[in-house]
DNA sequence: TAGGCCATCTGGTCCT
DNA sequence: AGGACCAGATGGCCTA
């Protein structure tokens, strides 16, 4: 680090900042570290510290000028560069010198920092884990990462819109690959697998259809997809090449998209595997056209037309007001019963309240 | 071994 | 003044 903050002159300010730690040899600040932190601690509090106060931070010089009048314990300013008389004052509030004590509070309030910016830390990942719970493709073994995360919900979110949007039920290739739209490849796989397609086709395809699918005036046609759930034949969709919750979740979906539209709901996913929330199986059957966006948006190409009958999540409301969505597996699942005619889907779309405020997400 | 991902520390900024 | 939030920096772990 030392050598990265001196080779780099855009690290200039950095190296002056800590000016006066070059030697970091020191022991105790690391023992005082240990009580607070985990490996991955670079810069000794007091060394900070002292970089801070001679760095003349706004912060530093606020509390400097906070403190009262101390009695000096030998730790010579600033290295004892400015002697009254000889120079010329510096401007600003007069520096203090560290004491003893103020190293200490100044060390006290720093772990307290950390240790609220650790909690912090912490919630938030702990919000990226539920968010993944509701994501498509869960998995407890093989978690999304915190950016792939976000980028499937987002994709997700915005495919769910379109489908209230539209109405209609898009074909599982379309859906597909609005999830994975600007995914890594590796996740594209997952959700790929987790949809029971091969991800090859779908980005094959994607590739041979060009901007007809992402176009800002797009609209896709209909894939006569040949899909059916294959749990049985493909090789994601059998628990032995998937962990447990991922091959659950996987059967979530294809028990899903079976009992909808071939309206044969499966019993097999009333498993206690997985403990978490379903996330909102969706089965697919449409095509949709996508709605004309700002072409400044970076998600300006995303238009697409979808609709799906699905699930939602145990507990929640209905999105629109017609729509019937039940889950599957452990609460109930979804029966062919619980889906409305398709005609009613195109009724609803109109007037389903929800449309604007999730599309305002997407169109801003 | 390089690169991706992650946890943590840290200082700056803004807000209450 | 203190807390929340943020972004940069850093080192550890894992995988191709």
């Amino acid at each position: 680090m030392l050598t990265r903050l001196f080779s780099d002159p855009s690290l200039l300010p950095e190296v002056q900042k800590y000016s006066g730690w070059v030697d970091d040899s020191e022991s105790e600040d690391s023992k005082a570290k240990d009580d607070d932190q985990e490996p991955g601690c670079h810069l000794p509090d007091d060394d900070l510290e002292d970089g801070d106060l001679r760095g003349g931070s706004s912060r530093a010089h606020s509390e400097i000028a906070g403190e009262d009048e101390e009695e000096e314990e030998g730790e010579e300013e600033d290295g004892g560069e400015e002697t009254e008389g000889e120079r010329p004052k510096k401007r600003g509030p007069k520096k203090r010198k560290m004491t003893q004590a103020r190293i200490e509070r100044s060390k006290l309030r720093r772990q307290k920092a950390n240790a609220r910016e650790r909690t912090r830390m912490h919630d938030l990942n702990s919000a990226l884990d539920n968010l993944r719970k509701v994501v498509p493709c869960y998995s407890k073994t093989q978690k999304l990462s915190k950016i792939e995360t976000l980028r499937l919900a987002k994709n997700y979110i915005w495919a769910l819109s379109e489908i209230l949007r539209s109405g209609k039920r898009p074909d599982l290739m379309s859906y597909v690959q609005t999830l994975c739209k600007g995914l890594s490849q590796p996740t594209t796989n997952l959700v790929a697998g987790c949809l029971q397609l091969n991800s090859r086709n779908f980005l094959t395809e994607q590739c041979q259809e060009g901007g007809r699918f992402h176009g800002p005036n797009s609209s896709f046609s209909m894939h006569p997809y040949p899909y059916q759930c294959s749990r049985l034949s493909s090789p994601q969709c059998q628990s032995g090449n998937m962990p447990p919750s991922h091959s659950v979740r996987t059967h979530a979906y294809c028990s899903t998209y079976e009992s909808l539209y071939a309206g044969n709901a499966s019993p097999e996913y009333n498993s206690s595997e997985y403990e978490g929330p379903l996330s909102p199986p969706l089965c697919i059957n449409g095509n949709f056209s996508l709605k004309q966006q700002d072409s400044s948006s970076p998600d300006a190409e995303k238009s697409y037309h979808y609709s799906m009958h699905y699930a939602a999540l145990p507990g929640s409301r209905p999105a629109a007001p017609n729509l019937v969505f039940g889950s599957p597996g452990v609460r109930g699942g979804v029966h062919s019963d619980n889906v409305l005619p398709y005609h009613d889907m195109h009724l609803h779309h109109d007037r389903a309240p929800m449309y604007e405020e999730l599309n305002a997400f997407f169109h801003n």
